[in-house]
Formats: C-alpha cells, structure tokens, sequence
DNA sequence: ATATAGACTGATCACAAAGTCAGGATCGAG
DNA sequence: CTCGATCCTGACTTTGTGATCAGTCTATAT
C-alpha cells in the first residue's frame, strides 16, 4: 500500500480561516495572504491544497453554506414544544440574532449578490431556499393537520414569512437602528400568527423568550 | 473674471458609466479602463477629474442613489386615484420590474453588503429607507384618515410592507423560479390589504393591471 | 537503511491595475 | 496674437497579489 495522504489539519484550518475572513472583508476583498496568516501557515500551502484562489473561496462557501443550510436544531428543549413555539424558534435562528448567525448571514446576502450576475451560482441559492422553505412549511402544515393551527396554505404562508425574515433580517443587520432585533422578531411573528389564525401572538410572551434563549443558546456555541 | 470650468460633458459621462458598470460588474469588479473605454476617453482623464477610484464609485453611487431614492412618480395617470391604487402602483415601483429597476437594486443590495463593513455607509442607507418610509407611511395615513382603510398603525403596517419588498424582491432579483414577479406583486399588496382592512385585494383586478402599466411606463423609461 | 509520497516553506515571477507625469490641444480674455 | 487655464492623452512607475518552483522535512513501507 502506497503511503495514504495524512492530513495534519491545516486544510480545514484554512478553510474556516477563509469562511472567517470572507465574513469580514467580503469575497473580492479575502487576500489569501491573510487567511495563511490566521490559518498559520505559508501562502504556498495555500496554493498546495487549492488549484486557486476562486476553487478555495468556492470550496469555503460551499461548506458554509452547507453548514447554514442544515436544519440548524435538533434542539432537546423543543421536543415537547408546540408547533407554534417551534417556529417562534425557527423565526429566532433565521435572524441575525447572534454573531455566527449574522456571519452567515453577510455571506448569505454575498451570495445574493454574486448570483444575480453569475447565473451559475443561482441554483445554490435556489436549493439554500428550498430547504429553509421546507423546513417552515412542513412545520406549518404540521400544525395545521394537527388542529393547532387554521387551515391555510402553508407554501403562500411559508414565502411570506421567508420574505419577512429577509426584509427585516437585513435591515437590522446594516444596523438599521429603526429595526431593532426584537421589532423584527416580534413583527415576523405577529404576522405569521396572524396568517394562522392565532391572533396577535404566535406565543405567549414567558414561552416566547424561553424559545428564544433556548435557540440562541446553541446559535452562539461552535 | 478667471475661466470657468468649461465641462464638455466627459466628466458626467464618467459617471454614468461608473453607474452602469458598477451595476453591472460589481463596486469591486469595476475597472476605471473599462469605465474610461464606455465614456470614450483616457484612464487620465478619469485621475483628472476624480481623485482617486474610489471617490469616483462614490461619487458615482450617491448619484444613482439621490435619483433612486427620488420619489419616484408624479404620475398623472394616478391623479385621481384612489390610496389603494396608489400603494398597488408603489408597491411596483418597489420591486425590479423593470431593467433600470433591476439596476437599482442590484447597487441596492451592493450598499447593504457594504454598509455592514462600513458603519460610515448606514446612514446613506437609513437615509433611503427613511424616504421609502415615509412615503409609504404618508399614503397609509392619508387612507386611514379619509376612512379608506381601517385604523392601523402606519409606522407598523409600512416596515412590513417594506420588508415584505426586500424579501421579495431579492428572491425575484436573483432569478428564483418559485417567486415570480407577479407572485411577489400578489403576495405584497394581499399582505397590505389585509393590513388595510381591505379583505384579500388592494384594488380590484383590472384597477390593478392598470396601476402597474401606468407606472412601469414611466419606470422603463429615462 | 533508504526510498517514496505527502506536507510544507521561502524566494521569486508575472501581471493587472491604480496612480503619476510631462506635455499637447483647445478656448476665452486681454 | 499670446497668455493662461482647462481639458485631455500616452507613456511610465508602482504596488499588491495570485501563482510557481525548487527544495526541505517527516513519516511510513519495504
């Protein structure tokens, strides 16, 4: 047997220092330089595991926005929890309401960006959305087959809300100092309660920021 | 009397390649040779009249952004309109339906990005939301005075509409299939209706094709 | 022991693009 | 006419940065 490759790590340590750096500077302004430095090793390595620069950014994106796509909990403190109290959860996770979650979401709106004019990129945008869709609608539906919720259309309910978080998530997240997090937060939410047929609330305020500090609670960590 | 500065127009040229081929390339994309070669004269000339690159994109920017955050009508088909029809023919206005809106968006979504990066860009994009706001919010509360619509609060129901837009229009503006323009259109101006107390329309069907003809026309063109 | 493959680096190249400079062309004022 | 200011250009310099390359080091297999 041919000796296997045996990766020390540093690979994965610069893609994440690329994530890091993409955040912060933006895909045209990432120098591979510095993601060598905060990775700790030399440009060249760079260049040994990468064909280049692009294949290293696109690579790291990927991987983000693998990362971001997954369904973002399996959270333990929501197993009993109601459909609604689930999605004021989910409502939590789709906001930039803490500092990974406004990382992925500048690159989120970097992808936005470099889509419209690369056509190619499209389809990750696309498949990025279907799944946060699929994610709201089949709990909607959920709680609609279940009573908890009114009849309604669970697709037109689910843009709505995905149209709602994009609106208000990037207001607050340019610092919009009239959109503040909670405003979005409470303002999403009163709109999807509506749309079920729950009145004003989507949940009752003690459970709504129990949900939420159950959620930001993993949010934060890794 | 000393000579005045006698422009033939390259300078003003300049910039509106800048504009365009910032829009179309990206802030980072944009080559002042390739501006140069759109308005037909020398990468000099575009040091003589800016000093640098980037206070050319600057200066490029806040021009198209002063003329996208204008008010964007005064159109004479709507003078005797209703507050709905108006907020339908706004509502259009809002979202890329037409070329020169796509244009705006894309530097619009381009000012996001970087006012997250550079605090010192906020307040030109709070500066434009503000606009938007008020003049949705103006029209909101001229309904709900004249009993048009029900009571509301205006403040409320128009950040939700503006971020019902956002939402929209930039699933729209990056080409996702399942948010069509006139899926986004529908979707927006049901949300408000209901807001409005107005039931599931804003306007009724043919009011509302005529609206949006109206004010495309004038969008499409200049 | 030594051959081999993977992991890694310093030095260097190549190139694109911003910015400079010296000077030419044009126009208005005196 | 001619002086000076404005407008404009081609050629050049500079710089930042992606990429290459020759070579070192280390671990493992035989």
């Amino acid at each position: 047997m041919s000796p296997r490759p045996r990766n020390h790590g540093a690979r994965d340590r610069i893609l994440a220092a690329a994530v890091r750096r993409i955040a912060s500077e933006g895909i045209d302004g990432v120098r591979i330089a510095r993601i060598a430095m905060d990775a700790g090793v030399s440009t060249s390595l760079v260049h040994y595991h990468f064909d280049s620069r692009d294949a290293l950014l696109a690579e790291a994106l990927e991987y983000s926005y693998a990362r971001a796509g997954d369904v973002r909990i399996a959270d333990r403190d929501l197993d009993g929890a109601t459909h609604a109290e689930r999605l004021q959860s989910m409502i939590e996770q789709c906001l930039p309401s803490s500092e990974s979650l406004r990382q992925d979401w500048v690159l989120w709106v970097e992808l936005w960006l470099r889509a419209v004019r690369h056509p190619e990129l499209r389809p990750v945008a696309e498949e990025l959305y279907a799944r946060l869709h699929a994610w709201f609608a089949d709990e909607i539906a959920a709680g609609v087959n279940s009573h908890e919720f009114e009849r309604c259309d669970p697709q037109e309910v689910t843009d709505r809300v995905l149209a709602l978080l994009d609106g208000f998530g990037v207001r607050n997240l340019i610092g919009d100092s009239t959109i503040s997090l909670d405003r979005a937060r409470r303002s999403v939410a009163s709109a999807l309660a509506r749309d079920l047929g729950l009145g004003e609330r989507l949940v009752s305020r003690t459970r709504a920021s129990k949900a939420r500090s159950a959620s930001t609670a993993q949010a934060t960590g890794s």
